[in-house]
DNA sequence: CTACGTGCAAATCGTTTGCACTACT
DNA sequence: AGTAGTGCAAACGATTTGCACGTAG
């Protein structure tokens, strides 16, 4: 549906709008960062994009993605890893997200009954609900089926955050 | 039911059958972290402990309460701010969090629908269940009736982790 | 007596920021 | 021209760690 050069044609023309001024740096940016449909950390993002222009610094990327963020285009993640996760909030709708302990894939899901439950719990105890966060933890079927087992280590990075 | 002199017994043994060293220093921090029965984070525990003893330092609260954690005693959390929070472990049981906005008051409850979706989930994926973490993030009854609005800050520090 | 625990200060990690310079508009 | 963006390196906040000394066992 939402090609590339659209979605880039919308972020720039948002960035203007806003007063920003669309440099190189930020075109290779967001350029990738549309690009790897994926959950990107900042620093994954720098070292793709550094690939085709050596120069652009990692503050450019940090001030870059959390425009991003700001304008809304892209949403910030921190799952159970010292670092944030980006990911693109145009080519995307809602969803929650399955973390594999071993492997570390992502899924992303839907699940309309869960979101009722939580506005359920959310007006028993009188609360508006204006956001949610939602992360299943533990071991994805390919995992499961070649007998693997959830490192140590990755316990500690859930219990630890 | 387990007032505090059986759990810190409980706390101390457990120590020790690991080979740990009781030192008085441990004492005052667990003690505060077990008496504290809310949210704390290492920063306010270290405060309340140096009401106590003021030569004990951040470093020994960060390694204790580290060493809680270990030993199953305390659970680590974060929430939408920088640093982490911890409770006991021993005085309550499975829960997950409603978190206001505005106020920040973090209210726990259990809500068993919710756990048997996550698990149908889970099982629709292949995925074998192993953690899960579930916030929700609104305005609680008081503050949505004296009118409250959520903080600009509020919401970028939630969107921010 | 001998590890283990402590306080301190320095190191760490991910991220942000002040600065002098560059480049959109 | 003028202001916003850049790269760099230094600053950041939360947490950890190396070290020399102290103390539980």
């Amino acid at each position: 549906m939402t090609d590339l050069a659209q979605i880039m044609q919308q972020v720039r023309d948002e960035a203007r709008r806003r007063g920003v001024r669309w440099t190189n740096q930020r075109q290779i940016i967001v350029e990738i960062f549309i690009a790897s449909n994926d959950h990107v950390t900042a620093e994954e993002l720098h070292h793709r994009v550094r690939s085709i222009d050596a120069s652009v610094s990692a503050a450019t990327v940090y001030r870059t993605i959390n425009l991003l963020v700001e304008i809304g285009v892209a949403h910030k993640r921190h799952f159970s890893s010292g670092s944030a996760s980006f990911e693109s909030a145009l080519t995307k709708n809602h969803h929650d997200h399955l973390v594999c302990m071993s492997c570390g894939v992502i899924t992303e899901f839907v699940h309309e009954p869960l979101e009722i439950q939580q506005n359920e719990v959310a007006q028993a105890h009188g609360f508006q609900l204006l956001h949610h966060r939602m992360e299943l933890y533990g071991m994805c079927r390919t995992c499961t089926a070649r007998g693997a087992t959830v490192p140590a280590s990755a316990w500690h990075a859930l219990t630890d955050r």
